[in-house]
DNA sequence: GTGGCAAGCCAAAGCGCTTTGGCTGCCGAT
DNA sequence: ATCGGCAGCCAAAGCGCTTTGGCTTGCCAC
């Protein structure tokens, strides 16, 4: 059943149809009435092809998927995914992947761009001053950061946690429970949520006098092999933490692997704090010794930028605006005051 | 640059530039260079909302994912389509992914084919008799399976690993280390992964004139918590068993915990083999107790699929044809003979 | 009455491809 | 000489929508 054949049974033209169904003004209420019924009654769907032809708009939204040997998509991806999916599944809004290389990306969004395939694109782990968000912003295409750039001259619509403020916090409680080395076990700070909560775990040492020496500081892939290399290494160190701030579940895996190993205890000898982005299959209170965490769910983060990529879409946000969420900080028993 | 004036410009027709293109034969060499030639100096790409309209034909392969509140999507998922972006990379083949909640799941199958959205899908976690598989089988949509059903009257495509060899071997290597005992920690058994671990594992205990009741298996959700109850709840029980096979790395996380928590040894008392579908931030490796693997990586297969979803697409590949791997047992340090 | 205007409808022209159904000119066969 | 066949090209008709630019009709104001 295409417009044509609907039309013709109901003695409308194409434009009239097409108008009443898509809720234009010149069509009589009655008329509206009459062209909705039938073409439900008769479940007429507009081709999208071909109304992705005459209006050049996709009915999808992108993302541009890094891959390759090297390349490992992490397992957040998967729970951003199922926020993105629970908000898309109720608005038949489809997701497009278009997997590319690191070195094409650029070449990627060009090809999503040029060929119209998408309305909306996301971009996820952005870094300082990322290039895909100037390129994005000049190409036009509407878009949405998950986290956030730095060093941008412009503004630019994305949605991030406020990791400052969460290892920050995180800092200052081990502060407070008189902790004076304190390690960050880090992601990779090539990308800005790295920096941010470097950024924030060092203002709250410097606010007790105290630093955040480059040795006390890991930076690597987040992976449990990583947090136990990473936990090692400090340890064993001459002036060993007796308190790490971690940036991931699957890293603080191989951190409390790694003190298990060196027969030391937690909090007894070592306090740690982890972030968690709500992983449904593992759980910080579920660590042998439930973890104090830094806690906000990704799926929740995926679910909102779907919506707002709906909304830029339509048209009914248009300002570049941000919006950063407070994350919050979960005690548990992981944590004690220092020992000297 | 569109068709229209890429011609205009080349003193051709249209019909004889697009046939240039596309490789038909009706068109002289001498022509058919020209014309390539230009089209690439002018940087032409043919409009893919146009061709499609024209052919029909989308230029995508689907995924129809289920999502909702009380539905995780596992980070096996995140594996897989790394390896499906492997291959779509370098073929500019891109993958929509379409939400839907599990009712609606035939609904959403509907709507992609009508809307001629993508040239052929891939479906994955399969049950017996799955009526996706017989649902696309009958709307005539090119698919392939990760995985197989069971109890279907008809051929598919698909590729599977083989599960049932996996877990028999890894049960016939805990026989011969002499264990009597032997549990099963399973996935969820309305998967036919599951049904097949199980029933290679009841096989090889047969084998051995033993049996595996049901108080001797469990079968949840592959999560770390899983994991830690199963354990927990076979090892409290009057008869505990000296070996587990579990089905997960991340339930291993769990079953580790729980058998330490029960101040056990690994494998002392417990001896442990998990399968691994190789993830990148999570080895077996690397556990406090190197783990006993049953090992298929997962990418691989995304891989995989992707390149027998071209080939199906293109009618290179047209039978039913159905690809089981053979899986690697891998021995490590957690499993050892029996005691008694 | 006539002009103006708004409401409601329509025919037809795109959107940029593919594909059908020719047409032309040249060659070898008759 | 004539004809059939083939290689190589083309014009035009889709594909199924949206949108532009009218065209009626009825109503009100003057």
């Amino acid at each position: 059943m295409n417009l044509k054949q609907l039309s013709h049974m109901l003695a409308l033209s194409q434009t009239t149809v097409s108008r009443a169904l898509n809720g234009y003004p010149e069509v009589s209420e009655e008329t509206r009435r009459r062209v909705a019924d039938a073409a439900k009654r008769h479940g007429y769907r507009p081709n999208p092809s071909a109304r992705r032809l005459a209006t050049g708009k996709a009915g999808m939204i992108g993302y541009v998927m890094p891959t390759g040997a090297s390349v490992d998509i992490d397992p957040h991806f998967v729970e951003f995914l199922s926020g993105l999916g629970d908000y898309a599944r109720g608005h038949e809004l489809d997701l497009v992947l278009s997997p590319t290389t690191a070195d094409d990306e650029e070449t990627t969004y060009r090809r999503v761009v040029a060929n119209k395939q998408v309305d909306a694109v996301y971009v996820s782990s952005p870094r300082p001053a990322d290039r895909r968000i100037v390129l994005l912003n000049q190409l036009g295409l509407p878009f949405i950061v998950h986290g956030r750039s730095e060093g941008l001259d412009f503004d630019y619509a994305h949605i991030d946690i406020d990791n400052e403020a969460a290892f920050h916090d995180a800092a200052r409680l081990l502060l407070q429970l008189g902790h004076k080395r304190i390690a960050l076990i880090n992601g990779d700070t090539s990308q800005t949520f790295a920096i941010f909560r470097e950024r924030g775990a060092r203002k709250a040492l410097l606010a007790s006098g105290l630093s955040l020496p480059p040795e006390r500081i890991r930076s690597l892939a987040m992976t449990e092999e990583n947090g136990f290399r990473a936990a090692n290494s400090l340890l064993r160190g001459s002036e060993p933490p007796t308190a790490i701030l971690c940036s991931s579940l699957i890293m603080a895996l191989g951190v409390v692997r790694a003190i298990r190993d060196l027969g030391l205890s937690i909090p007894g000898d070592v306090s740690l704090i982890a972030h968690d982005d709500v992983f449904p299959w593992l759980k910080p209170e579920n660590f042998s010794v439930p973890l104090t965490t830094t806690r906000s769910s990704i799926r929740a983060a995926g679910e909102r930028v779907a919506e707002r990529l709906a909304a830029r879409i339509s048209r009914q946000e248009t300002e570049p605006r941000g919006e950063v969420w407070p994350v919050d900080l979960v005690v548990r028993a992981s944590i004690a005051t220092a020992k000297n």
